[in-house]
DNA sequence: CAGCTTGGTTCAGTGAATGAACCAATCCTC
DNA sequence: GAGGATTGGTTCATTCACTGAACCAAGCTG
């Protein structure tokens, strides 16, 4: 399906499907990077865990150049990361699906990674566990009732690595200096 | 340090020193892949874990053109991921440092949801508990004994999704066709 | 010393990201 | 229902990074 199935690894890039194909790999991490390793896409991601559903938001929010964010939201949406679910008139909107909700292990495995190696100020943002309000730890886990949580439980929270809020921020910026439950809507919507 | 630390996040991409900058982005996430979120970069600290240390092995491993595996074992390496230890002459090694180490979680999660995904006949490789040889779960403790598994105790074994060997394998590949400890080197070295 | 192996570097060709400008369909206001 | 602002894109010239093949120099081997 993907060129030669047999190593090694990577042979002829021929013509794919695929976007930034690591050809005919064997392994499921490449086949995962072709899905989300590309620039800016698990950016994408995180923000549509955050909440962010519209097009401007994305664009306002990343900074990324629109023709690059059309690509990527339609190459996840191709991949049933996300879903486009359209609203009046061309203001569409975009979800997670349940397989988009299932990298939430590899979206705050790599955000803790880098709190821990680059926030010299503590984490940025900090989760926690909605019922009980318990931080989740480093497995995934609340650490209050130790359940193991859900995106769909977890609170994104300010912490102490956050720069201050400024007035010129973007709305989602603006939106995500309080507390906010992942996967629910950033705006009324 | 990292351009204007307020957001809107990604303004004005002007000399950095980092590759593949997400200017500014004041989020733990963009940091992150500023430093394993460029093509190529995870899959060699993938083969990191699974043992191969020398430029050549990464090359046929991965099909990596030799200009860019040189210019991520630099980066990897001035970014303390990798370690370079200078071997008999030109023959140094590269080996994951304590900091390469804590991705595991990362290149494990996204190898698991790549056999979620798009491993039609299962994963293609398996990660057991060393003592005990039991199973590594999605959250990565161990499904014999319950203790969360680090990689030094971690084999690898090739998994039902994984393609029958062929005379022709690389090198790395024909010793990944037997289980193998994770950060132990993979030829004789 | 000749030749092979290893670990790169060089370079032309290609493809992708960037960022600014533009556009068409809505929605809001009057 | 006319005019303007919003929104969700598309287009395009420029810049940048990846690709892949060729080349090279330092060590080892016979």
């Amino acid at each position: 399906m993907f060129g030669s199935l047999n190593e090694p690894i990577g042979r002829y890039a021929g013509a794919m499907a695929l976007p930034r194909d690591y050809t005919g790999q064997a392994c499921s991490l490449a086949r995962a990077l072709e899905v989300v390793g590309e620039r800016w896409t698990l950016l994408v991601v995180r923000d549509a865990f955050f909440g962010v559903r519209r097009f401007g938001d994305f664009a306002d929010h990343l900074g990324i150049p629109r023709a690059v964010l059309t690509d990527r939201l339609a190459s996840l949406t191709a991949q049933d990361v996300l879903a486009r679910v359209p609203g009046a008139g061309r203001r569409s909107e975009y979800e997670l699906t349940a397989k988009g909700v299932s990298l939430w292990p590899v979206v705050r495995g790599l955000m803790a990674w880098g709190d821990d190696h680059y926030g010299e100020k503590g984490p940025r943002r900090v989760f926690l566990h909605a019922p009980d309000g318990g931080a989740v730890g480093p497995g995934g886990h609340c650490e209050g009732c130790g359940a193991d949580v859900s995106p769909a439980d977890v609170v994104v929270a300010p912490g102490p690595g956050l720069p201050p809020a400024s007035p010129d921020d973007d709305p989602v910026t603006a939106a995500l200096a309080a507390p906010h439950r992942l996967l629910t809507p950033l705006r009324a919507g």
